[in-house]
DNA sequence: TCAAAAGTGTTAACAGTACACCCATGG
DNA sequence: CCATGGGTGTACTGTTAACACTTTTGA
C-alpha cells in the first residue's frame, strides 16, 4: 500500500506546514519572516515552514522547519492554528497550508539565518501569499490567550519583575495595563508565584523589584468560563483548577 | 499551469473536509453520523465529509458534501475546527482532514439519508477513523463558546422561552443552569430580546411564558475578555461591543 | 532628605449566584 | 383555591479597576 496515493476521486494536493512565531522584542510584537529570493512574490517577506514530508504530522513538520530558524527548545509553545485552502492562494498552483502559532520568549536572541529577521507586526514588510493575515489571525488568538490562559510563561523570561512583565503583556495586547493589577490578577490565579529574590534597582535609585516566574511552563486554562460556571461544586480554588483548554485557544 | 501538481519536493496528499454537525435533540447533544458500509471500519460510524475537490476552498467543500445529509439553511453556524495530519489515520494511505463544527438548531429535524442517523456524544458507537476523538474536540469547542459568545442562536429555534433554552444550555454544557440566571444574563448582555409574546401554557397551568429570540444570528463575542479590560474607554454598554472573534472560535 | 520605583490597602463598580417571593394560568 | 410554572426583587459573593499610601533604594 502507497504512503502517497491519489485518483481522480480523491485528488491530492501539496500540504505546506507554516508558523508565525511571535516574540516581544523592545516592547512590541514581532515576528518572523524571511524574505523570497525566488517568484512567486520574489523580495516580499513570508512566513517560515515548508512541505508536509509523508512520514510526519503537521505538528512535527513544522517543528522540523523550524529548527533552521531557532533551536526548538527556544520555542516555549506551540499550537495549531488554522487551515488555509483559498484554490488562488499560490499562483503556481494549488496548495493546502496548516498554519501554527510559535511562542518566543522575550530574553532569547536566536541567531537567525541571513534571510530573516524580526518584524514588528504592527508595521510588516509586503508580504507573500496570505501570510499577512495569519500574521493577523496569530496576533488576534495570542490577545485571547493573554486573557484567560497562563500563555504568558511563553513571552517572558524564566524571572522576571513586575514591570518586566508587564511591558510584555501591553505589547502583547495592544492596550495599557497596570501593574498593580496585573501582579494581583496572576498572583491569585496562581499563574505566577515568587521567586524570593530580588532584582537590583535602576540606576537611579528606587526599591527594588521582587523577581516571579510563571508557575507551569505548559498551557492552562487559568480562566475558564466567565459565566455559567457549574453549580456550587465549586471553591474559591476548585474553580481555577476547573478545566482543560478547549476551544481554539 | 496545472491547477493540481507535485512533485518530490512537494508531495500531495488526499484532503478531506469533515463535520461534526451537533444538534440538541431531547435534552441530549447529537452528532451525525453515517454507517459505513465498506472497509475500512465497514460497519462502524463516520462522520460526514469527502475529498477536497481541485477548485473549491475547504468551507464550501463542507458545505457541499453537507448538502447530501441535510438542507444547507438548516444549518445555522459552521466553523473550521482544527486538521489532523496523523500519517496512520487512514489505513489505506496518508491523507490529511480538516474538520468543522457544524450546529443545528433544535427545532428541526433534517429528513436523513438511510446511512445516516443522530448519536448521543455522551454514547457514540464505534467510530472509524479519528472521528471520535474530532467529536469530543467539537464538544470542547461549542461549550466554550456558549460561555462567551452568542452561539447558542445556531441551536435554538426563532422563539422559545427560557425554560426551552435552558434544557438546550444544560445539554450542551453539560452541568445544571438555571432559568434565572440564563436569562439575566443573556439579557443583560444583549443576547436575547423579548418578542412580545407569550407560549400558551401547559396542560397543568402555570403562568405563561414570554417568548425571546437571540438578538443577532451570526457569531459574536459577547464577553470579550474576563480580565484585563482595556482601560476607561469601556462604558457599561461599550465593553460588550468590543470585540471581534479571536481564537480558534 | 528627596526622587524614583515597587508593592500594599482600600474602595467602588460590576457580574454572577442563590433564593425568596409574587404573578398568571388550568383544574 | 390550589397546584403548576414563570418572572422579578434582593442579598451575597467574587473579581477587577482605580488610586492613595507605604516601603526601599540611590543620589
Amino acid at each position: 500500500m502507497p504512503s502517497v496515493w491519489s485518483s481522480p476521486d480523491r485528488p491530492a494536493y501539496p500540504h505546506h506546514a507554516l508558523a508565525a512565531v511571535l516574540q516581544v522584542r523592545t516592547a512590541r510584537v514581532h515576528v518572523m519572516l524571511w524574505r523570497r529570493a525566488n517568484e512567486p512574490f520574489a523580495g516580499t517577506w513570508a512566513l517560515p515552514g515548508g512541505p508536509l514530508l509523508p512520514d510526519e504530522r503537521l505538528g512535527t513538520s513544522i517543528a522540523r522547519q523550524l529548527a533552521s530558524k531557532v533551536e526548538v527548545h527556544q520555542l516555549a509553545h506551540l499550537e495549531q492554528l488554522e487551515t488555509r485552502s483559498d484554490p488562488d492562494r499560490d499562483p503556481r498552483g494549488r496548495t493546502v497550508a496548516t498554519a501554527y502559532l510559535g511562542l518566543v520568549p522575550s530574553h532569547l536572541d536566536p541567531l537567525l539565518p541571513e534571510d530573516t529577521a524580526w518584524h514588528p507586526v504592527d508595521a510588516l514588510p509586503a508580504t507573500a501569499f496570505d501570510h499577512g493575515s495569519i500574521v493577523g489571525s496569530a496576533l488576534a488568538r495570542l490577545r485571547a490567550k493573554l486573557s484567560y490562559t497562563n500563555v504568558g510563561f511563553a513571552l517572558a523570561p524564566p524571572a522576571f519583575t513586575i514591570a518586566d512583565l508587564r511591558e510584555i503583556y501591553v505589547a502583547a495586547i495592544g492596550y495599557d495595563v497596570t501593574p498593580t493589577n496585573l501582579q494581583r490578577v496572576l498572583l491569585r490565579r496562581g499563574v505566577l508565584e515568587a521567586t524570593g529574590e530580588l532584582s537590583a534597582p535602576g540606576r537611579s535609585g528606587g526599591r527594588p523589584a521582587m523577581l516571579y516566574r510563571f508557575a507551569s511552563a505548559s498551557l492552562e486554562v487559568t480562566d475558564p468560563f466567565a459565566v455559567f460556571r457549574p453549580p456550587t461544586a465549586r471553591t474559591p480554588q476548585a474553580s481555577r483548577a476547573g478545566r482543560e483548554i478547549g476551544q481554539e485557544g
